[in-house]
RNA sequence: GGCGGAGUAGCUCAGUUGGUUAGAGCAGCGGAAUCAUAAUCCGCGUGUCGGGGGUUCAAGUCCCUCCUCCGCUACCA
């Protein structure tokens, strides 16, 4: 038993997030969440929201509401559909909330008693018509290289060249269109990660496991040309956390907040105190979590990003904790994934491609989600979806193999022994090979899981359940039936304890399915099964069980096909 | 441009420190069975392992080189 520290990179706030944000971080945190439970270890989970920056604020804009009002409303919006896909938090949190403000002053606080926060005066782009300081990529206007005319301050996407928004000709501002921009002198703090850069660099060293997209990434930021560079942590926005040194204000910094990449991954603390908060416990209770000085040295942390999160990860956050000379504790495994594509092509928020969370539940249950993006997960290089492969993975894994599996075995029953765990006769030969079998694949699924594989958690999951289907042909109970009941029923017997089987070990994979099996069945969880008793027996001759419902129905070609041509534009 | 990833059966991918006739799932073909959601089970693959060169008794696996695709490249988050 050890505990085990689990955050999934928090989706941002400003809409309802795609199926590609999903598998990206939050399934898989979620799948190896329940794993760790399931085993017996003490896990706290976490996530939240993403709710400071220029996008929420124009998002709200947009909608015609205050920012504050926008955030709470679509904290609602994900805490729902991540309930939705049963993302099983312990919490889910929000940057927003008073606890991140404290500790994100905190650690600014921390930060610059050591040294290592510097004031830089430095010149940006104001819009007049927007009042506003506009980042970089909120500036449009002609490239001087190719003559694109919808060149964005950091970069020409036509001809890739990099770009300062003083470069651009006829510069005006995305968000109105604007040409009443000017350059302004504005002072802001930048954290310098330059002077962590050796302590950053020897810690990534130590890290022998990590897979090689994480530390390459890290690698690669922390050579790359000058090295590792400094990095302005703070804005001039309205809505943020305001700077403040600790509980003190800082002379110079009224009226700005911090960077979101600053307060986003300290929130992953906040919100272990959102939770003891909560719920009224005192703060010792998330402090064993976090702090290696009370409690947290004996925690495994693990974090969950797409790569595209991993600079933040790997250097910026862990510079933060470094730097604040406080035992705080830093990540042990990061597991990062690669894209989910759709169709060919990128899903996007922005373009409204692809699948939404809320669109997905609204046409199949959780669980034929989380299989199929699970079992496909973007692990070693981008994985495609399309509406094919789905229908095809769904329709033969969890209603063919799984699902026809628990059918067949317990109508069987109900017809030759009725609804109770037939008695009599003893193991068969037959059983016992299957036995054997499928406790040797149980040891590999379960070497999967702890190694966060988890496409191969995933084959050998299937393989699993495909031996179920083995066994039932081989033994044939509905032969046996006729000549040597007794057989049969030992048989049987061994079929049912099976579909409790895959209810336990399938849970973190499909939990809604696994817990109506376990309710027809009349049965507990229990531990997970490390002997063939704890595996192959739970269920004793005479237990009384009712057969369940359809588990998966399959997709039929029409909807699929309709589906498809209804999400192959653009969402509304 | 720099860094990284990928290129293996029609499709999606495994291939551990180089070692026996290169594997799995899906699709396809043939068969068995008929308990079941026409579901299941068994059998069937002459694949220039992207091209070329090299090291070695032996290379998909190491080295060099070339080609193609993808991602990242630091004030979007």
């Amino acid at each position: 038993m050890a505990r085990i520290l689990i955050t999934s990179a928090i989706p941002y706030i400003n809409g309802i997030k795609h199926l590609g944000n999903l598998v990206g971080s939050q399934l898989p945190a979620d799948l190896y969440a329940r794993f760790a439970r399931a085993r017996g270890h003490e896990v706290m989970f976490l996530c939240g929201t993403d709710e400071h920056g220029t996008p929420a604020e124009l998002a709200a804009a947009k909608a015609g509401i205050p920012v504050a009002e926008y955030c709470a409303q679509m904290h609602e919006v994900q805490a729902g559909l991540a309930k939705g896909f049963r993302l099983s938090f312990d919490h889910f949190g929000r940057s927003s909330s008073p606890q991140n403000q404290a500790l994100t002053q905190h650690f600014a606080g921390r930060l610059a008693e050591h040294g290592l926060i510097e004031e830089v005066t430095e010149l940006q782009v104001y819009s007049n018509a927007d009042r506003r300081f506009l980042p970089d990529r909120y500036i449009e206007g002609t490239c001087p290289n190719c003559g694109y005319d919808k060149a964005r301050g950091d970069q020409c996407e036509n001809c890739t060249i990099q770009l300062n928004p003083t470069d651009l000709i006829n510069p005006r501002s995305a968000i109105s269109g604007s040409n009443d921009l000017e350059v302004r002198e504005t002072r802001h703090l930048y954290l310098r990660q330059s002077a962590l850069k050796d302590d950053l660099d020897a810690w990534i060293d130590s890290q022998k496991d990590w897979p090689i997209l994480t530390t390459s990434i890290a690698k690669k930021w922390l050579h790359d040309g000058d090295g590792l560079q400094d990095r302005g942590i703070t804005r001039d926005l309205d809505w943020g956390v305001p700077v403040k040194r600790g509980t003190e204000d800082w002379p110079g910094m009224e009226g700005k907040v911090f960077y979101v990449w600053f307060d986003a991954p300290i929130a992953y603390i906040a919100c272990a105190k959102e939770w003891t908060d909560a719920q009224g416990k005192p703060d010792a209770a998330w402090r064993r979590w976090w702090r290696t000085d009370e409690g947290a040295d004996a925690v495994r942390y693990v974090q969950f990003m797409g790569k595209d999160n991993v600079p933040f990860h790997t250097l910026s956050f862990p510079a933060t904790l470094m730097g604040s000379g406080e035992p705080w504790k830093r990540v042990d495994y990061i597991k990062s994934f690669n894209y989910l594509t759709y169709d060919g092509g990128q899903f996007s928020t922005s373009q409204g491609r692809g699948i939404f969370q809320d669109q997905a539940l609204k046409l199949l249950p959780a669980d034929y989600w989380r299989w199929w993006l699970l079992s496909n997960a973007p692990e070693s290089g981008d994985a495609e979806f399309t509406w094919e492969k789905f229908q095809q993975g769904v329709n033969k894994d969890l209603a063919d193999v799984l699902g026809n599996f628990v059918s067949r075995v317990t109508k069987f029953c109900r017809s030759k022994f009725g609804e109770a765990v037939p008695e009599g006769g003893e193991t068969t030969a037959e059983g016992a090979k299957a036995r054997a079998e499928i406790m040797a694949r149980l040891a590999a699924y379960t070497a999967h899981m702890d190694a966060i594989e988890v496409r191969k958690a995933a084959a050998e999951l299937r393989a699993i359940w495909v031996a179920g289907n083995e066994f039932l042909q081989e033994a044939a109970p509905w032969s046996t039936i006729k000549t040597e009941p007794a057989r049969a029923a030992a048989d049987i017997r061994l079929a049912l304890n099976l579909i409790r089987l895959y209810a336990v070990v399938s849970e973190p994979f499909i939990p809604d399915a696994a817990a109506m099996l376990l309710e027809t069945l009349a049965t507990e969880r229990g531990a997970w099964p490390e002997t063939e008793e704890a595996a192959f027996e739970r269920l004793q001759p005479g237990h009384a069980f009712r057969v369940p419902e359809t588990l998966f129905a399959k997709i039929p070609d029409e909807d699929r096909a309709a589906w498809a041509e209804r999400f192959s534009g653009q969402r509304a």
